[in-house]
DNA sequence: GGTCTATATATCGACCGACGATATATCGCC
DNA sequence: GGCGATATATCGTCGGTCGATATATAGACC
């Protein structure tokens, strides 16, 4: 995930987003989505969170589980996942520009 | 705030943020905020959310109580404040299409 | 005048998720 | 054989979210 570096304090947004963002890449097992989090958002996401926002995100069918590959757990966007995720960001990106042009025009 | 319209599951943003982008607009105060979030987000902020997190922020210094008119009592972003949106936004608008344009590239 | 709704702020409690810490096992490399 | 990187799993705590509840006032409607 190409950094867009935000280290500053507070969320921007849930690991569970981060996780959806990662694996819209292509399909990745945990410790890969750990890794491309970490250096995409410069926060590094612990096992916890990572792990338990897994077992979420696939309970909320928004991803699913493929086969194992030796000690790899693998993990893809579901249709639903990639649906919901394009609606979020859709979203997402347009509240961010709003904010930002009202930034603009309020402190020129 | 003209409504970006996600009610979808999840949270996309923390509260705190939604007003921040709310006070961007200029000087508000809590019940105005309140309403304004919700019809921008589609999601409505109960009281508790709402002046919790104005505590904390005014605590954090990223908005100013200004002296109260009436019954109401408006805050505004501070220097820091606006300065630590943008900082969010930007890097939260380019996360966003960093996905969108991998979802576009994957599934298209 | 009485009642109802909208405005406006405040507080409490419960639950959920984030996060760090910790544990465990394996692989590759020197 | 040892060491660091890879890889997953679990537990406990803490903070924030969120709904419920309380309170007070202004305005509208009959």
């Amino acid at each position: 995930m190409p950094a867009p570096t935000s280290p500053e304090f507070g969320r921007f947004a849930e690991p569970a987003l981060l996780i959806l963002v990662s694996l819209s890449e292509g399909p990745k097992h945990g410790y890969a989505i750990m890794t491309d989090v970490e250096s995409g958002s410069g926060r590094p996401m612990g096992p916890g969170t990572l792990y338990a926002a897994l077992v979420r995100l696939e309970e909320s069918g928004l991803i699913e589980a493929l086969p194992p590959v030796d000690r790899r757990r693998p993990y893809r966007l579901t249709g639903v996942g990639a649906t919901h995720l394009q609606h979020q960001l859709t979203a997402l990106s347009s509240f961010a520009d709003l904010g930002l042009q009202r930034l603009r025009e309020t402190a020129p």
